[in-house]
DNA sequence: GACTACAATATTGTCAACAATCAGGTGCAG
DNA sequence: CTGCACCTGATTGTTGACAATATTGTAGTC
C-alpha cells in the first residue's frame, strides 16, 4: 500500500543508470520508471542534496534518468502534492523553498503524530519489533561514531519512519512519511547556523521508554526529541525575512551541483 | 535569476465551494482544468456519488469533462496519490475500495488529528472563528430540519475542515482533509446496515467546550464524536471479508450513475 | 547612459496519432 | 457440453511534433 519504501538502496540518481532500459515485458515499463525517479529525487531530497529554489527542468531530468518527458511530468506532479517542489505554470517546477511559517507547520504537526505513534507503539509493538528497531539505533550510533555524517542522518530518519511502520497503521505512517521528507528543504532554508541537523541520539531512550510501556514518558521524549530538532532552525514569527534572491543563491552553491 | 518565492502554496485547495474560478490567467488554460476536474471528482466522492470499484475510463471522462485525456491522465494521477482511486497497470483505475483495515487507520488517525486540532484550537481561536463556525454548525442543523440530507452531510463535513482551517496549521489541515476525503469511500464499502452517515450534531457541544477553553472536555467530545461515526461501520477485524467482485458490483448498482 | 521595443532562444504546455495490452466472444476440437 | 486457441473491439500507455509562453539578449531612441 505505501508508495514508499525507504527500504530501496540508496542508488542515488544515478544519471546514465537508466541507460540500461531493462525491457521488463511485464506490461507498463514506463510505470515503474515513474516509481524510480520519484524514489530518487525523494532520497535527493532527504540528503539535503537538492537546494530550495532550484528549479527542476523537464529535459534535464529526462535526460538524467533517460526517460521521456513525461515520465519526468508525472513524477514532478507527484512531488508537487506532496509539496517537495512548487509549480509555477509556463515557468517551470522548483524545489519548494517552505516558509518560516510553513516550517512551523510542519514541526507542530510532527509532535503530534510522533506522539500518537509512540502511543500505539507502547501498547502494539512486540518484543520483537523493539529488537529490530534497537538494532537500527545501533547502525545510526556507529555511523556517527564512524563520522559518516550523512548515512547517521539518513538512519536517523529511518527510525523515525520505521517506527511508525512497525505500529502498523499506514495513514500515521504516511502522514509521518510526507513531514519527514519536507522536513530537509526546511532544514535547508532555515538552518541557523552551520549546526548539524541530528546529533545527540534520544532515539535509545525513546525505544527504552516503549519497550518499559512508560506512555508518558516516551510520549514526553519524543515531543522533547522533536523539540531539539526544531530548536537548531530559525523558525520564529518575525525571524529574518525568507529573503528572495541572494541568499536563496548564496545557499544553492553551497551544495554541490545535484543533477 | 528567476525570483521564485513561492509562500502560498496551494495544496488540496479546501473543501471547494464552487466554481469560483474568476482569475483568468490568460496562460495556462487547462492547467486551472485539472482543478477544475479534479476538485469535480472530489467532490463526487465526497457525496458518495463513487461507488467504490467503479471503473474510470479516460476518454469517458475527458468526454464528459470536456477535456483532453492528458488533463484526465494527470487528474488520475493526482486522485492516486490521494487514495481516492487505484490504479491497476494496463487495467485502468477504479474508484477506491478501503479495505476494513484501512478504514480502522483512517479512524484511529483521524482521532488523534482531530484531537490535535481541537487542542490548538482551544488556544488560538479568536471569538470571531467560533462565531463562523457556529453559523455554519446552524445551518448544518437547518438543512436537517428541512430533510436535505447531502446538504447536511456535506455542512457536517465543512465543519470539520473549517474547524481545522481556523486553526491555521496547513499541515495538520491538510492531513484532515484527506482523511475526511477518503471516509465517504470507506463509508459505502462498509456501512452496517441503511445507517444514516451523520445524525446527531454534536458539533455545537464541541464548539461549546473551545469557546469555554476546556481542553480535556473538548477533546473527549470530539474523539466521542469521531468514535459514533465510527460505530456505524463494520470494521471489526474478523468482519466481513472484504469480498472481490460480488459485493462490489452490488453496491454499483445500488447508486446512480456518477458522471 | 538608461530605458523601451523587439527579436531570439529556451522551456513548458497541448494534442493526436500510434503501439501495447487486456477483456470478451467465436469457433473448433475433444 | 467443456476446454482451448484465436480473433476482435476497446482501453490504456507512449511518443513525438507543434503551439504558447517566458526569459534573455540586442538594438534603437531619448
Amino acid at each position: 500500500m505505501s508508495e514508499n519504501k525507504n527500504e530501496t538502496a540508496d542508488r542515488s540518481e544515478g544519471p546514465a543508470s537508466g541507460a540500461s532500459q531493462a525491457r521488463r515485458r511485464a506490461g507498463s515499463q514506463a510505470i515503474d520508471e515513474v516509481q524510480r525517479v520519484f524514489e530518487s529525487l525523494r532520497n535527493a531530497v532527504l540528503d539535503q542534496r537538492l537546494p530550495p529554489g532550484l528549479q527542476l527542468k523537464e529535459q534535464a531530468l529526462a535526460d538524467a534518468f533517460g526517460v521521456n518527458r513525461a515520465v519526468v511530468r508525472q513524477v514532478l506532479s507527484r512531488l508537487e502534492v506532496f509539496r517537495l517542489v512548487s509549480h509555477e505554470p509556463n515557468r517551470g517546477v522548483f524545489v519548494a523553498h517552505p516558509s518560516a511559517a510553513e516550517g512551523r507547520d510542519l514541526f507542530t504537526a510532527r509532535r503530534f503524530i510522533e506522539a500518537a505513534i509512540v502511543e500505539l507503539a507502547v501498547e502494539r509493538l512486540r518484543d520483537a519489533d523493539i529488537e529490530r528497531l534497537r538494532a537500527l539505533v545501533k547502525r545510526e550510533q556507529q555511523a556517527y561514531a564512524d563520522g559518516d555524517l550523512r548515512k547517521a542522518l539518513r538512519l536517523s530518519i529511518d527510525f523515525h519512519t520505521k517506527l511508525a511502520d512497525a505500529v502498523g497503521n499506514t495513514v500515521l505512517a504516511a502522514f509521518l512519511d510526507e513531514i519527514v521528507t519536507r522536513t530537509p528543504l526546511v532544514v535547508l532554508a532555515h538552518r541557523k547556523a552551520s549546526q548539524p541537523t541530528c546529533a545527540l541520539s534520544d532515539h535509545a531512550q525513546i525505544l527504552d521508554a516503549i519497550a518499559a510501556r512508560d506512555v508518558e514518558r516516551a510520549k514526553a521524549l519524543m515531543i522533547e526529541h522533536v523539540g531539539h530538532l526544531q530548536g537548531r532552525l530559525a523558525l520564529d514569527p518575525g525571524a529574518k525575512r525568507s529573503d528572495s534572491n541572494i541568499a536563496r543563491l548564496l545557499g544553492l552553491d553551497a551544495v554541490d551541483n545535484p543533477i
